[in-house]
DNA sequence: ATTGGTGCAAATGCTTTGCATAAAG
DNA sequence: CTTTATGCAAAGCATTTGCACCAAT
């Protein structure tokens, strides 16, 4: 269920910041995306970024994945798929099948935990790292 | 494989912070850690701690959760094993069937990617936030 | 007119580092 | 003795926040 904010201003600055990170295939981070947005508007700030992304976030426009200690990356590509995240290069790949993922475990269903197999990351090594 | 530094002093703090750990079955963060050495060893300082916890991950000796941008957290229990961790409450659950857990998903094989079962970390619900 | 958004700079919070001293081998 | 480890304080770095001004509705 996605919830939209009511006091939700069309400004500039979110229209690009939305536009930016959903024309590229990539998963960049906050300053990847400040750095994308500001040859297209050199006076925005860095704090804006952040604001906006959280925004778009909490509407589920975007979709946020903090992996592993290291800086956020962003996806603009939000129907629900998987991430596969190389422990050594830390390049990113999208699984779109999602539906058709599952997980196996006696565990996991003794416990009642119930995944969110849409944002799962898997970590592992990449075709290159292996 | 699990490489072992030769430059190894078997110091008090190494050794503490080690016991410590291995005597919780929670998965404590740096400070927490440090709030629970302290109590033996009162100079202690945090930067031991954090300087302790990489040494004994380096040489496989502790498991760091880097997980969802909030502290990491460490883990004593070294035998390969899945964490299970609620989106909502941020608790933390062991799977130790490792070798019965499985992903399944035609991307994940045809783009040749390996993933690590040993340290997976699946988000979801908990059954209380379910 | 309101009130949410922006840009800037300062603050935050976790973690890392430099340095002089201490202790392990 | 040599070299790693410690404790402290300071620095780093990603992210957040306070504030005065600006702009969308």
């Amino acid at each position: 269920m996605v919830q939209v904010s009511t006091k939700n201003r069309n400004t500039a600055q979110r229209k690009l910041i939305l536009e930016q990170l959903k024309s590229v295939k990539t998963h960049p981070t906050a300053d990847q995306i400040y750095e994308m947005v500001r040859k297209r508007m050199p006076g925005i700030g860095l704090a804006t970024i952040y604001r906006n992304l959280d925004h778009l976030l909490e509407n589920g426009l975007v979709i946020k994945l903090e992996s592993k200690g290291n800086k956020a990356r962003y996806d603009g590509f939000i129907d629900p798929h998987c991430h596969l995240i190389c422990k050594d290069c830390g390049a990113v790949a999208d699984i779109d099948d999602v539906q058709k993922v599952t997980i196996k475990s006696d565990k996991l269903e003794c416990c009642g935990f119930q995944p969110s197999y849409e944002f799962l990351e898997v970590f592992g090594l990449c075709k290159k790292c292996k």
